[in-house]
DNA sequence: TGTACATCAGTGAACGCGCGTTCACTGATGTAC
DNA sequence: TGTACATCAGTGAACGCGCGTTCACTGATGTAC
């Protein structure tokens, strides 16, 4: 048992990784420390050796899922972070609204397992939480601003919501066809929010909105 | 201390509009037996008289409030459940994302305030869940089925996907400008859908959109 | 109308359990010589 | 290269606390006579 500051780094890693995947499955707090721990190959005593408090974890365990590699995130999904504009858009509409990405419940979108633990949360918390939706919504309003739209930002924020809230819903569902007509329903108007420009009267700035081209699933 | 049956369910009801605050407010595990029957004027012991388990006291918070008087549940937003059509999904709309609503930790809509805790419960707390968002996409749905489009029921419940996320995410926000900013950003997008026809794409039966006539805030 | 009794809503002490956290200890490793 | 030592990641028992639940008890009320 090697202790370079190296292994004591992984270690760590592992830990956080470990906490992602509980929280994100079960919540802050039906996951115990013991639990952690032993996911992560080691017994309760060594956690502080690592952290101050079980809250810290939540914070890193957050933080982590921004640094993923989109293509290990959505894989199976033929994802391509190549794209732009409104086909970056409608691609990160299709693997996030996915049945794939419902159903990965250690693996998805920590803003889909965890809004309501984080409303309950430290401010270090929310502030996690809120870099991701941040990360998310600008996404999608890069993605639509190519045209010139002044709505961007504002359509951007609402296609988050839209698939973080239908994405949130389904998971209380139980009965699988209303899950899936849930996700679906959000699935195509999201499609249909990338292909319309903003409207006109929120943002005067915007001409008469082309038709969409392509669509996806 | 009279115990009639009559006084006997009124204490009853006091526990759960207790409990249905408490929840709403804190979330599931983070409130305790004591802290519910203190508000309801009792102590701890009484409780079983009522319930078999705390989590019993869930299912009924929950449906307690799709007993609620729209007129009591959004007093000062001038709501009239007499409207029909679209001016009632706006009606909806404007109401569920006001600033007031999402303010109301205690007395808002339990869809915002408990999806995560709601997943992870038994299937009779998600039952009585499901109802709550049934209901709710189904009056979206209704007020704009008035124009025959097919796809009304998609629409519903994009819509309540919108209102909802937007509101939870909301909730998880701290700084208030971007708290405000997602809030509007959903709530001038959720307009848009109830003006606008769902797309021909999705449902092949409407014809061209009309144009929206009137606007809320 | 008045009285004795049975009922049962509500009380509060106690139990048992799980969890976050602490702490004295261990033993493998890097380092100094 | 080999050896003694200091370091510190990891161990596991123990502590303290809060909470859900149980239970013997109380005392106000409805009811029978």
């Amino acid at each position: 048992m090697p202790y370079t500051a190296e292994h004591k780094r992984s270690t760590r890693q592992r830990i956080v990784e470990s906490a992602r995947e509980l929280f994100n499955h079960k919540g802050f707090v039906d996951v115990s420390i013991d639990e952690i721990m032993a996911r992560a190959g080691l017994t309760r005593g060594g956690f502080y050796n690592h952290f101050k408090a079980k809250e810290d974890l939540f914070v890193e365990a957050v933080m982590q899922y921004m640094h993923f590699d989109p293509r290990t995130r959505w894989k199976g999904l033929d994802f391509d972070p190549g794209r732009h504009g409104k086909a970056r858009a409608r691609q990160m509409v299709d693997a996030y609204l996915s049945q794939a990405h419902l159903e990965d419940l250690e693996g998805h979108c920590p803003l889909i397992a965890l809004p309501s633990d984080v409303a309950r949360a430290s401010p270090r918390v929310k502030q996690a939480y809120g870099q991701l939706l941040e990360g998310m919504a600008g996404i999608f309003a890069d993605s639509l601003v190519t045209d010139g739209s002044a709505g961007a930002r504002q359509r951007g924020l609402a296609l988050a919501a839209l698939c973080v809230g239908g994405m949130v819903l389904a998971r209380t569902i139980e009965d699988e066809p209303l899950r899936r007509e849930l996700r679906e329903a959000a699935h195509g108007t999201a499609l249909e929010l990338v292909n319309r420009r903003p409207s006109s009267r929120a943002r005067r700035i915007a001409p008469r909105a082309a038709r969409a081209t392509t669509a996806a699933p």
